[in-house]
DNA sequence: TTATGGATGCAAACCGATTGCATCCACGGT
DNA sequence: ACCGTGGATGCAATCGGTTTGCATCCATAA
């Protein structure tokens, strides 16, 4: 789905801690390391951008398991804080592992076109999100956001408007 | 789903142009002015907050029309620019009339407790927007915003964090 | 080595959404 | 007022992503 980077002007997610440093933190909280999450992890490892479970199942190559625990197991991921979940509003989840110690808070800019992806980094000021937080008497705020439009490959031939 | 409005210290989207007002763009676009879209048209018209297929088809009533009808007539009236569809991240579908000339892009803030929903006013990340849109020659770039939190009412007990 | 509870494979179920098809009816033309 | 026609509807089947029940398996601690 998404493309691999070519050139380098935006910021990736180069990756990360090694395979053992993971399974390390499973062992910690107790959760057995069993060959699919070995698997799973490192697919996650290898890639920068969000990954839907079905693309996890069908890197698996060799390792292969049930695409169920596929799904079973990034749940466990994402309530252990390895991964997060992102929405990009096609109906499908796509997965990020997270560096030890970031709650991976950031947003994407995804072509229409051709689902190639880049990585934000910047968030927009958290002083409006407090302000609305405050205005209305909510708690915990958060966001999602995620950017969409048509990359330079996709770019329609006449390039009339913006 | 979303609760009636108590107090008012937020914007709401009272709406709006009547019935007929919208009937007539049915027909100014050939589309035929029948029982169910008339009562579906009613039933957004009533609400100020996005809601969902199920939801619309619930609150027919009388008017009662097959649920797929009701996600048809959504589509058409999306592809006609009568309403707007916006994604919460619960994998439902959520549909807001739109005022004429209105595209509808705004943003809510929805309580993760009770799915109490507060309509924002302004939009953050325009700049942000171009600025990336400039940066990886991105054209036609949009974005998806909501926000979460917990409403007054869905507060813990106990208020310990922000 | 053994016991045990978590993890897996498999298949069925679930849920929002879409679609094929026969029938219906809104509306323009007469 | 009456047709004729193509869009609209009802109904049921279907789809894709995701979840779940259950028997079996196996990673881990005793
Ligand atoms: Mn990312
Ligand atoms: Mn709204
Ligand atoms: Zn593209
Ligand atoms: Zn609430």
């Amino acid at each position: 789905m998404s493309s691999p980077c070519s050139r380098h002007p935006h910021p990736h997610r180069l990756i990360q801690q090694p395979l053992t440093e993971l399974t390390e933190k499973l062992r910690s909280k107790s959760r057995k390391i069993t060959a699919p999450r070995q698997a799973i992890l490192e697919v996650l490892r290898r890639h920068q951008h969000p990954i839907t479970n079905k693309e996890i199942h069908a890197a698996l190559g060799t390792a292969d398991c049930d695409l169920a625990t596929v799904y079973r197991n990034l749940h466990t991921l994402e309530d252990m804080g390895m991964v997060r979940r992102f929405d990009f509003g096609d109906g499908v989840a796509r997965f990020e592992l997270l560096e030890e110690g970031d709650d991976g808070h950031h947003h994407h800019l995804v072509c229409t076109g051709c689902s190639a992806v880049v990585e934000v980094d910047g968030c927009f000021p958290t002083e409006l999100e407090q302000a609305l937080a405050r205005r209305h008497g909510f708690t915990r705020v958060t966001h999602k956001l995620e950017f969409f439009g048509l990359c330079p490959k996709c770019a329609p031939a006449a390039p009339a408007s913006v």
